[in-house]
DNA sequence: TTAGTATATTCAGGCATTCGAATATTCTAA
DNA sequence: TTAGAATATTCGAATGCCTGAATATACTAA
């Protein structure tokens, strides 16, 4: 049995995948380990938008960023949420 | 590689999840298969606001209704948001 | 038919998300 | 140190989500 608590902290890390945009760049990262100037490219975004994406992602915890020299690149942090990916189809 | 419509489905069916009475009521309803008044008094919230929340499982296609008479009782109709169910720790 | 129980819908206000536009920051190279 | 590339942040408008309140519908029992 789960608690209230949990199931808000689940709707949380839900809510942060559920948007086309973040499930498109989280593919990309886990693949590679792309800089933000690959993903707008792959996505055809503008390049606040993905930057701002991201930051969510950042900021639940989900991914990581690096950076090297001029540019910024992402990883997944938080593996759990692979499975919640690969169980979606 | 999936297509962008796949990315807005996927966000589309993780939305319908990412919701914390909507995660306690798919707990609830893979268990047994509770009536809405059982599901009002587990949760301890008002029935309209479980309605519509079941509502929108509904209208996602997540579970569907079945009528007993006076009252009416939800199963799971997608198998396989349980398993994202399940990814999630 | 009437009363009562169970469930669903509608509406309105408030709050959160999303995006474009503008701007800020951080680094490299000259 | 200045210019330019890469990334991040902030702001405002539009849209969407969530909830309570009120009401509607469906069924049962008397």
């Amino acid at each position: 049995m789960r608690t209230t608590e949990d199931y808000k902290e689940g709707a949380h890390r839900l809510k942060a995948l559920a948007h086309p945009t973040r499930l498109h760049l989280l593919d990309l990262i886990r693949g590679k380990r792309p800089c933000v100037k690959a993903m707008e490219e792959a996505l055809g975004l503008s390049q606040p938008n993905i930057s701002q994406h991201l930051s969510l992602l950042r900021n639940t915890g989900i991914v990581v960023a690096e950076r090297n020299g001029n540019q910024v690149c992402y990883r997944i942090k938080d593996e759990a949420v692979l499975k919640i990916l690969d169980a979606m189809k």
